[in-house]
DNA sequence: CGCTCCAATGTAATCGAATTCATCGATAAC
DNA sequence: GTTATCGATGAATTCGATTACATTGGAGCG
């Protein structure tokens, strides 16, 4: 591979005029330039990635670690950090933790080790290493959270408002008449599920229905919706709605009910959470909470470019418009 | 941050010696290894990334460039890349092309500014930068490709028996009876639609149904699955099933036939293609092949890594195992 | 006792591009 | 006509780690 020497010896310049046709154009002479640049074809050069990063200290990467990318709703946001990405000249470092703590870890050291210029995390875990970092130089720490908002931490963040998004779906269920509704959350540590959840609550209390819940705590992973839902299903006073923190529960809970020769939604209404691509295409059509999952991941950018370019000074935890999808699971429950 | 002279300094020995206490500990004596340990600890000292990877040649990193990363097919063979890679030591570079030539192209140009140590593309087009660089360098190019196998592309690769696996699916189904047979390919340009679709000729061929095979080209998307489907079901002479060629286009079928009153599988029996995790959560569970998909991810990532490290010589194009998956979606026609 | 050899460590060149500062020539100002 | 000014370009330093080669001191051997 040619370097910027050979390119500078081939074309009668010296390596700055070189530099510069790339870096700066407009303060090298026309002529001079297409010299540069027959040169540059003629031997196929292209800078060499890490020289440049050594000098500029700059990588033009994002890592962005994701707790499960075989998840269509982290794969949707992934596509828009991608996008975003791209047009701002930045490549994504891709990072699957498997919600494994050592392997937030692990990457949160390549992070440090300046692999990236930036890091996106779509977990709710913040590894030590980033929390010291996050310490030591404060809200420009180009760090930056999506989809798992939690006040203590001390970055900056996009996403919805997931108290008020789950308060809608019990209005929505309680407004077509259940009044025993099962609940299968996620883990609970992750604000996702506990945002959610006293949304749930509040709208619980505000119906006066909270004697009527039933809980259950799930995974996100459909095996745990089929599992979980089981459990609401077969205990005495089933409920007649079922509310599931993701879209892939709820695809568990569906295979549940049928199991008990149970129908959604006559017998059993059945909300999610996410609205995957796969949500409409379900019999019956999910009733689920849209998140906008692409505009999350241009969000996230957005936020992390702003730190990197010096443009933002303080946190910034944005909240995006979610809606309230209704389809073919939910109705009026029977008598 | 700390460089390695401010480690060599405050440890009292020269910069080798730190060097080496990273990357040849057995080079030096252990008093010495822990005075400069102490010294790394105490200074938070990281090795810089770009220093090395421009005296080293090498970025430890892989780059993946995969059609469309919300595809849960294609994610959950990058989840098997991720693992593997980050097994030996590599990161993912990951480039969502969008179906795009451009993007394809321009992760091209990445990769020959030796932003990664390897690449490897899930796509079926080879863009012109590495065709070049695979004419220059031969089969020791640390090219790869994923599931797309064509014999042409002068490229290791790793996938399944595409036409062998469509001839199974077809050979199911006229085992049970059915004569009218519909099929929804993908883009023929793509090896992995032309390949399945020799494989459903042959088989019609062997059975002498050729006559009664109808197609119809999809693009691999649920909605291209189900427009593709609408036809078919709506021209005269219906087909009694539907073999679409990927899973994602079957749910499009499946609501194309529930829009039109049908049932699946009394009426038209329903095939996918790829076995997504999603695939026995439908209604009815769908008959469809497995790929092995995080499998063929680590294969990929084993032979480029075969490339990488000198150890192959010659072109592998690897034929990994599939699994015609017989679930409730295909059932004998009527009568 | 002197020499060889080896283990441990140090010195300094090197990777390839970016960039500061110097230089040169031409133009403009006085 | 001399000098300040500016635009274009070049020379040389720098980024931070790796590593070939040099050096040192001690063990082993005759």
């Amino acid at each position: 591979m040619a370097t910027i020497q050979d390119v500078a010896r081939e074309a009668g310049v010296s390596t700055a005029t070189v530099s510069r046709v790339f870096s700066a154009p407009e303060l090298v002479l026309e002529p001079t330039r297409q010299k540069v640049m027959e040169a540059v074809h003629r031997l196929g050069y292209e800078p060499n990635f890490a020289a440049k990063s050594l000098r500029t200290l700059r990588t033009e990467k994002i890592l962005v670690t994701v707790p499960d990318i075989s998840n269509p709703f982290f794969s949707q946001v992934i596509r828009g950090v991608e996008e975003a990405a791209l047009a701002a000249g930045y490549s994504v470092l891709l990072g699957d933790t498997r919600h494994e703590e050592a392997r937030e870890e692990q990457y949160a050291l390549m992070f440090r080790r300046k692999e990236a210029d930036g890091l996106i995390f779509l977990g709710h875990r913040l590894p030590d290493v980033l929390a010291e970092m996050l310490a030591a130089k404060g809200p420009r720490t180009p760090i930056v959270n999506g989809c798992e908002f939690r006040p203590g931490l001390a970055v900056s963040s996009a996403h919805i408002d997931n108290e008020r998004a789950a308060a809608e779906v019990m209005d929505h269920l309680y407004g077509l008449g259940h009044v025993r509704i099962g609940v299968v959350t996620g883990p609970l540590a992750s604000p996702i599920s506990s945002d959610r959840l006293a949304g749930v609550l509040s709208a619980a209390q505000r119906h006066g229905r909270t004697s009527a819940l039933r809980m259950a705590i799930g995974d996100f992973s459909i095996e745990s919706g089929a599992r979980q839902a089981a459990e609401l299903l077969d205990e005495p006073g089933r409920p007649t709605a079922i509310f599931c923190f993701s879209d892939e529960m709820a695809m568990g809970a569906m295979e549940a009910i049928r199991q008990r020769s149970l129908d959604c939604p006559r017998d059993i209404s059945l909300v999610g959470f996410d609205d995957i691509r796969f949500a409409e295409y379900l019999h019956p059509k999910l009733t689920t909470v849209r998140q906008p999952k692409e505009q999350i991941g241009h969000e996230v950018v957005r936020l992390l470019l702003d730190i990197l370019a010096g443009r933002s000074t303080a946190l910034q935890n944005i909240t995006l418009p979610h809606q309230l999808v209704v389809r073919d699971s939910t109705a009026a429950p029977l008598g």
